[in-house]
Formats: structure tokens, C-alpha cells, sequence
DNA sequence: GGCTATGCTTTTTTT
DNA sequence: AAGCATAGCC
């Protein structure tokens, strides 16, 4: 016995020690199933593996951040030779260093589009296409994505699809040219291309299948279509494929992802060993009993139990509040509650709900009861404005032919390069057959030599061109974006456009964390570059530095989603209605929607966010709840209304609805008082 | 042609 | 509550 499988069940042991050949371990929700990868990671190397042959992917950053700490607490710095990246980082380092190869790398200068950029780029075609403000260009960007991760070219999408599909037909040849034109990949770009390269070119997939001797991936029931062809490409080989997942806990079926791929991995590789790990290692049984009998209400599924292996614990209890801020109240005393009483540490507690909307109340609850809190994922930082367009000017230095950032930052701040001035750049553009920015740089030539927008543009187009000379590479990478800043007057821009000085400061706090961003990415980098940077950006988290800062230290606040793969002593789960989990959108599907609904992913939603909590559990929902704009009744999730009543204890702490004059009254009353809110 | 204000809508999840 | 589109104003 290895020192790698000491103290493991014989399940795990099994896994850990199985060596070559496909390898399926179907791992319920805390069977330890990351131990089971990285001891099995270690394993290897003590067999003689060397780390750089080793290839581990996971489907987020801080998951892959979490295996590379826990390995190398085990091996210690070999651990930094083995690949541990998500589908993603990995296939932008197979494109740039593919792309790379060609005459003076010159190919491996592209920019990464995110959702946004996407739509942008879309909204730009729509007014080309004619095709101007018909349609939801996120239910055509839908469309497009699962054809590319299907690898349907764009001449050749399925005719006799719904109406949307056949908009999405007309803009995907449009969306793949512009893309190539802007220098820009998306983020299926970023899996579909390697692959493709992989699967055409021999001396490619030698390169990258003869590097990596063992592949491992976690949560492998998230993989898409083209995510599967790539480990195919990459292990098809020697088949050393080790996958690990739980069907139980697909829930990212809305973009791509499919749950038969776990189910079929016994057929797709055989002859396979499987694992089954059933045991719970994390919850006490009577979490594990509410999970079990929430789950058992999917059909199709693995059928199986999670077997506890702790005490019973305390009941699960189910608390019904007025409305939504009081839910975020009480949650948040409970919480202080139990900090104040030292049960529990703010690190070892997360409220998780399903949508990020019900995060704000929660944040305001927690606040006022001055408990420390993070609040994860949610992209919302670069949703902000003021970072996207800080973002964009760095972008534009880096590669000019970035139109769809260009034009955001052309008349930012307003400098009076208006859509007309920039169509008839666009319109000279198109007509020399030049990108965007040639137009920029011969403004002159492109409106005419009296255009009252020349001067303006010369100074835009002088302030990129200085940045880029100072962000170029082995620069001071924070000295020459502080400098842009600087030169587009940014800290005035987001003072002047502020409503009030609250809010000026919430901004410029954006810019501040960005800032933060390039000092401590310039810091980490054995070679910082301005590339590399807007490449992390797009992919990773850049909060990533003031989270190990204070680990433990917060309550965190997180999605559903975000919550995967981690663990909490004690879990609050908020908006227990119907309308909220199970989500709106599945229960009343728009015509925009590409598949009907699929409630039984809701489901598996609930189940994974029941079985973060180790030791103590509450479920909470509203009474009430005010939603477009008004409050309306709400309904307990079915996830808890059809279960047996033994598995929850429910209190109820919601006061019967006032009249509705009285309501009116306290209407009156709380608006003299100064507005609601203020209280 | 460009900018600003007002009125209007709008809400899933993430690489 | 915030973001977006439209309309009106400079």
C-alpha cells in the first residue's frame, strides 16, 4: 500500500490505485471525491510519472486553484509541474501555442471576447444584416454557441428549426467572419479550435497528446459536446482517462453541457473500470436524508443513495419570513448569532442561493449586523462600466483591430466622435477593405479633410498610440496603465457621470480593483505582459489575491452554481419558492428559450446546494416577495412542499398580509418618513 | 450631429 | 434599482 491510500475506504483506494486505462468513479456529493483525484495525481508521480505528463481539468478557476493547494501540501513543489487548468485556460495555451508556430507568431495576437463582446459584436452585424432591434440577440448568440460546440460550420446549420434558429443561420457566418476580422475568439472558441487542430493535424495532437501521458477530469458531468471531443483527442491515444462526476449534480445543462456523457463514459471507453463512492464524508445524516429524498424526485438518474457515515445532527429546519428583506434580516441575526457565540467561524458559514438578484438583500442584512462577508463568482465586476471601458482601452492598445472595443472606447469619455461619425469610419472601413482602425488613423482621408471630428479623433487615436508604446512588452505594466488613465482623465470621467458621490466612489473603486489587479498580476508573473493580463482577466477571477488575503475570515455569499464542489459547517439556503428554485424561466419558458424547460436540473440545484452543509442546515423562503416591481404571494418550493414532513422542522415567522388599506397606510406613513429604504 | 433627460423596461446560472 | 431606448434639446 502506497503512502497515498493510507486512511481511504476501499473504494478510493481502488480509484487511486487503478493504473492504466480508462477509469470512471461515479462520486456522490461529498464522497471525497477531490481527494480521490489528487491522491491518485500523487499516486502516479510516486510511481514514476512525472508531474509535466499529468493533466487535471476542472470546470472553474478556484476549483483548479483548490487541487493544485491540496497537491502540493502532499507533494510539495513538484506538484508545479502537473497541468491543472480548466477547459478553457487550457485551450487558450494550445491556441497560442499553436497560433504561435506560425511565421513570427503572429497569429497568437488575438483578444477574448466574453458574452458582452459577443452581443456587441452581434448588435454591430444587426445593423449591417438589416436586422436591426428585431430580435433577442441572446437567444441567437444561444443558437450560435451550440452549433460551434457541436462543430456545425456555418454553412451548413440544420434547416427547419424554429424561428430563432433561422435568424441565428443568417448571423453565424457573419458572427464567424466578423471574429476573424476583429482578432477576437469566444470563449467556445477557446475549446472548438484546439480541438479542431488536434483532430486535423497529426504533428499537433502528437505534440499535445504525447505530453500529457495521464488525464484526469473532475466534474465530468459538465462537459459539452466539443469539450468531450478534445479529451478524446487528447487520451484517445493511450486511453489513460480518469473521469470523475456525479450525475446527481449536472447543472449546466443550459450551456451544453450533457448529462449522458457521464452516463455513456462506460460504454464510450470500454472495456472501463468504475468506481462507485456512495459513502458521505461530509454531512450529518439528517442533511444527507433531506438531499436523498429531494433527489429521489428525478426520474432518470443513477439511482443511489448517499450513505451517511455521521451522527444524525440537528434537524434541518425550513423558516418561513414576511419577505425578502426580512429573510435577509433573520439570516443575517442567525449568522451573528452564531459568530458572537463562537459555534462557528465567518469562513465556516455560506448563505447560497439560486439567483444573484437575492444577493443585494443579503448583502444590506449582513451589513447591519457588520458580519464580514465575500461574495463569490457573479462576473459582476467586469460588468461594471468604468472596468469594461478601462478593460477596452487596454484592449485597443494591445490589438487595434479589436473594432467591437474600439468603438466602445472611441468616444469614451464623450469627446464628440458621435454613431455617425463612426459609421462613415465604418462605412471607409469596409469600403477599402481596412480594419476600423486604419479609418481612426487616416480620419482625414476616411470624412474628409474639414471633418468637424478630426481633432478629436487625432487626440483618441494619440493617447492609444502613447499607452501602447508604454504598455509593450517587459514595460511597467502598472506604470503604463496608469498612465492611460491618467491621459484619458478617467478619475474626472467618473466623477462628473456619477448621480451622487456614493456612487462616483463605488466606481472609481471599480477602477481601483483593477488596478489592484495589474499590480498584483505584474507581482505574480515570472514575465508580465499586457497579453497574458487581458487573457487571465477574461478567463479567471481577479479577486482572486484578496481572497487568499482573508481565507476564513468571511461569510460567503454565493450561487448555487458558484457553491459546487464546496463545503460550509453550516449552509443557509434562501428563496425556497417557486419562481426562484425552481426558477421562473423553467417554469414559464419564453419563445426565445432554446429547449423547454428542464426541471429536473432545478432539482439537482437544490440537491447540490443541501449537500454543501456539513453540520447544521436552514432553508428559508418569503412569504412575500417584491418582484417586478411588486410584492406578490409566494409559493413554497416544490422541493420542500412534497416532501414528508419529518424531514423539516418549519417555523413561521411571517405575520398574516395587512389589509390592503393598511398596507396603503404604512405606504403613507413610511413615505413621509423619507422613502422606503431608509429604515 | 451630438448630448442629455426622461420615461420605460427588466431580471439564471458561468467559462 | 439600474440599464436602455427614445425623444427632445443644444
Amino acid at each position: 500500500m502506497s503512502r497515498w491510500t493510507k486512511g481511504l475506504n476501499p473504494e478510493q483506494r481502488a480509484a487511486v490505485e487503478h493504473g492504466e486505462g480508462p477509469l470512471l468513479v461515479l462520486a456522490g456529493a461529498g464522497s471525497g471525491k477531490t481527494r480521490v483525484i489528487t491522491h491518485r495525481v500523487a499516486n502516479l508521480m510516486e510511481a514514476g510519472v512525472g508531474g509535466e505528463a499529468i493533466l487535471a481539468v476542472t470546470f472553474t478557476n478556484k476549483a483548479a486553484g483548490e487541487m493544485r493547494e491540496r497537491l502540493q501540501r502532499m507533494v510539495g513543489p513538484a506538484a508545479r509541474a502537473v497541468t491543472m487548468s480548466t477547459f478553457h485556460a487550457l485551450g487558450l495555451s494550445m491556441l497560442r501555442e499553436e497560433l504561435g508556430r506560425g511565421r513570427k507568431g503572429k497569429g497568437a495576437r488575438f483578444v477574448i471576447y466574453d458574452t458582452g463582446d459577443q452581443l456587441a459584436c452581434l448588435r454591430t452585424l444587426a445593423g449591417r444584416l438589416r436586422l436591426r432591434r428585431t430580435y433577442d440577440l441572446e437567444a441567437v448568440l444561444a443558437r450560435i454557441s451550440a452549433w460551434k460546440n457541436a462543430f456545425v460550420e456555418p454553412g451548413a446549420t440544420p434547416e427547419g428549426d424554429d424561428d430563432y434558429a433561422q435568424v441565428a443561420a443568417i448571423f453565424y457566418p457573419a458572427y464567424e467572419e466578423a471574429l476573424r476580422a476583429l482578432a477576437a475568439v469566444d470563449f467556445d472558441d477557446l475549446v472548438v479550435r484546439p480541438t479542431r487542430m488536434l483532430e486535423r493535424e497529426p504533428a499537433c495532437r502528437e505534440r499535445w497528446a504525447g505530453r500529457f501521458r495521464h488525464v484526469l477530469v473532475d466534474e465530468y458531468q459538465d462537459t459539452n459536446g466539443s469539450q468531450l471531443r478534445m479529451l478524446r483527442a487528447l487520451a484517445g491515444g493511450h486511453r489513460n482517462l480518469c473521469v470523475v462526476g456525479d450525475d446527481d449534480q449536472a447543472i449546466y445543462g443550459w450551456r451544453g453541457a450533457e448529462v449522458r456523457h457521464i452516463l455513456e463514459f462506460e460504454r464510450d471507453f470500454a472495456p472501463c473500470k468504475v468506481v462507485a463512492l456512495e459513502r458521505n464524508y461530509r454531512s450529518v445524516a439528517r442533511v444527507l436524508e433531506l438531499a436523498n429524498a429531494v433527489i429521489a424526485g428525478n426520474a432518470a438518474r443513477h439511482p443511489k443513495r448517499l450513505v451517511p457515515t455521521r451522527e444524525a445532527g440537528p434537524a434541518v429546519r425550513l423558516v418561513v419570513l414576511e419577505d425578502g428583506d426580512a429573510e435577509a434580516a433573520w439570516v443575517a441575526e442567525e449568522i451573528e448569532a452564531r459568530l458572537r457565540e463562537r459555534r462557528f467561524r465567518p469562513g465556516q458559514v455560506a448563505v447560497l442561493y439560486r439567483s444573484n438578484r437575492l444577493a443585494q438583500a443579503l448583502e444590506t442584512g449582513l451589513r447591519a449586523q457588520r458580519v464580514p462577508y465575500r461574495v463569490l463568482g457573479g462576473r459582476s465586476f467586469f460588468d461594471r462600466k468604468e472596468v469594461k471601458d478601462l478593460v477596452a482601452y487596454l484592449r485597443v492598445c494591445h490589438s487595434p483591430a479589436d473594432a467591437i472595443s474600439l468603438r466602445r472606447v472611441i468616444n469614451f469619455p464623450p469627446r464628440g466622435i458621435g454613431p455617425a461619425t463612426v459609421e462613415k469610419l465604418a462605412a471607409w472601413a469596409e469600403a477599402e477593405s481596412q480594419p476600423l482602425f486604419r479609418a481612426v488613423e487616416r480620419a482625414a482621408e476616411a470624412l474628409g479633410p474639414g471633418d468637424r471630428a478630426l481633432p478629436a479623433l487625432a487626440q483618441f487615436w494619440g493617447v492609444i498610440g502613447r499607452a501602447a508604446r508604454r504598455l509593450r512588452e517587459g514595460g511597467d505594466l502598472l506604470a503604463g496603465v496608469q498612465a492611460l488613465v491618467e491621459d484619458i482623465g478617467l478619475h474626472d470621467e467618473v466623477l462628473d457621470s456619477a448621480q451622487s458621490g456614493a456612487a462616483a466612489e463605488r466606481r472609481w473603486a471599480g477602477v481601483a480593483d483593477l488596478l489592484a489587479g495589474v499590480r498584483g498580476y505584474a507581482a505574480r508573473a515570472e514575465r508580465p505582459s499586457l497579453r497574458e493580463f487581458l487573457s487571465q482577466i477574461t478567463l479567471a477571477d481577479l479577486d482572486k489575491d484578496k481572497e487568499e488575503e482573508d481565507r476564513g475570515e468571511r461569510v460567503t455569499l454565493s450561487t448555487l452554481h458558484g457553491a459546487k464542489g464546496l463545503e460550509w459547517a453550516c449552509v443557509f439556503l434562501v428563496g425556497m419558492e417557486e419562481g426562484i428554485l425552481p426558477h421562473e424561466r423553467i417554469l414559464n419558458p419564453s419563445v426565445a428559450d432554446m429547449e423547454s424547460g428542464d426541471l429536473s436540473e432545478e432539482r439537482r440545484l437544490c440537491y447540490v446546494g443541501i449537500t454543501r452543509a456539513k453540520d447544521e442546515l436552514t432553508l428559508t423562503r418569503a412569504a412575500r416577495r417584491v418582484l417586478h416591481g411588486k410584492p406578490r404571494e409566494r409559493a413554497p418550493s416544490r422541493f420542500v412542499s412534497e416532501l414528508p414532513g419529518t424531514l423539516l422542522e418549519v417555523v413561521d415567522r411571517a405575520a398574516p398580509p395587512p389589509e390592503a388599506d393598511v398596507r396603503e397606510h404604512l405606504r403613507k406613513i413610511k413615505a413621509m418618513l423619507g422613502g422606503p429604504g431608509s429604515g
